[in-house]
DNA sequence: TAGATTGTTAATCGATTAACAATC
DNA sequence: TAGATTGTTAATCGATTAACAATC
């Protein structure tokens, strides 16, 4: 039987991605350690290893982890081998932003479709990509076989796009609308409020 | 002795706020019990209690607890009685979304001034406020006692703003770079990258 | 070889849950 | 009163850490 891997170490793993891909093309380092990595993360090289360990075997004793390789593997791991095609819905200044950020590209994502319900916006272009009417969101989601979507729309319209995207087959969802969602079993959600990150930090102020 | 309250259960008590706020102003609701909030937030009856025992007796046996009475608690719990001047960092795509947020107002926080390097932002107007230049950060900082910032600036300005900000008396940091920051003891630092999000849900795909 | 670092075990630490007496 | 729900205790569950044999 397969043991079940802790959600908190599959969470930890993408931070561990981007440091080793920071290490590899920014400074231009081949081997690292748990202990550097660790280091560099703020967290223990003992947790590292551990967290791999769930995976399999991916250092030398003696020289720590080939870089590149470790990459590799937890590009597997995460199913980022393929780039996933995102629907975006919203098209608001957050919807703008997220549209034209870089930061998707080589990470395993790209927003193809941008989705909204204003009049104004439709047919608009934001960064090469036209902005369609919201009504063709579940034609194009079963089209374009999309499993990733992104809401950035108001409050009161999360849960509905929530259900239109979950009833079409999406199957990851990030959310910036700072309300609870419910989605059935096998759907992720993750949420993205920056209010409450700042009250978390105020409790300390 | 003051028993250390887990970084945990902080973390859950914005998003009871949330929901408390909305059971309130949304939906006319005078009273909830644990059961009920712990039902809309997929969290268990038994841990809602248990967070707020931490902080005090805010309920009735019998009859649950008064919202607004609660909301009251949980504010002062957080610091959120007053409401906090935010400086935001970068004024690009995703400065210019933060900035034109209306989520901030009313959940304690203001942005009051925005930063950049870039001579062609520099005076432009967001949202009713002057993009400022960015060598202004300090000063303005100091004079207007800001303790909390909102980073929205490239990988590579990232540290150097964080040393900048924590260097003047900045205590809580929420940061949009996609990169991990060094701060000292004493000064809370939150992330927001999508992308880590998303790679962490693409595992279950 | 000597030094470094892994993967793993066992111990420790911390968080969640179940259960229930108290009581509104 | 009867029913509901709290706050809290103890048990359970899960995650982190320390330590080290194995070995590059």
């Amino acid at each position: 039987m397969t043991r079940e891997i802790p959600d908190i170490v599959i969470g930890r793993l993408p931070i561990y991605l981007r440091e080793l891909i920071r290490l590899a093309d920014d400074e231009g380092k081949i081997n690292t350690s748990s202990h550097e990595l660790g280091e560099r993360l703020g967290i223990s090289s003992a947790q590292i290893r551990k967290d791999l360990s769930h995976f399999g075997e991916f250092g030398k004793q003696g020289t720590g982890y080939h870089i590149k390789y470790l990459i590799d593997q937890l590009r597997e791991i995460l199913h980022l081998t393929k780039e996933w095609d995102v629907a975006l819905v919203g098209a608001g200044y957050l919807g703008h932003a997220l549209a034209h950020y870089h930061g998707f590209l080589h990470r395993g994502f790209r927003i193809s479709w941008i989705f909204d319900s204003d009049p104004n916006k439709i047919g608009e272009t934001m960064n090469q990509l036209i902005v369609q009417d919201v009504s063709e969101l579940e034609k194009a989601v079963v089209h374009n076989n999309i499993k990733v979507a992104i809401i950035a729309v108001p409050i009161s319209k999360a849960q509905e796009i929530t259900d239109r995207l979950v009833s079409v087959g999406v199957r990851s969802i990030l959310s910036y609308a700072p309300i609870h969602l419910t989605v059935p079993e096998g759907v992720e959600i993750s949420y993205s409020d920056p209010v409450i990150q700042l009250q978390r930090m105020t409790y300390y102020l």
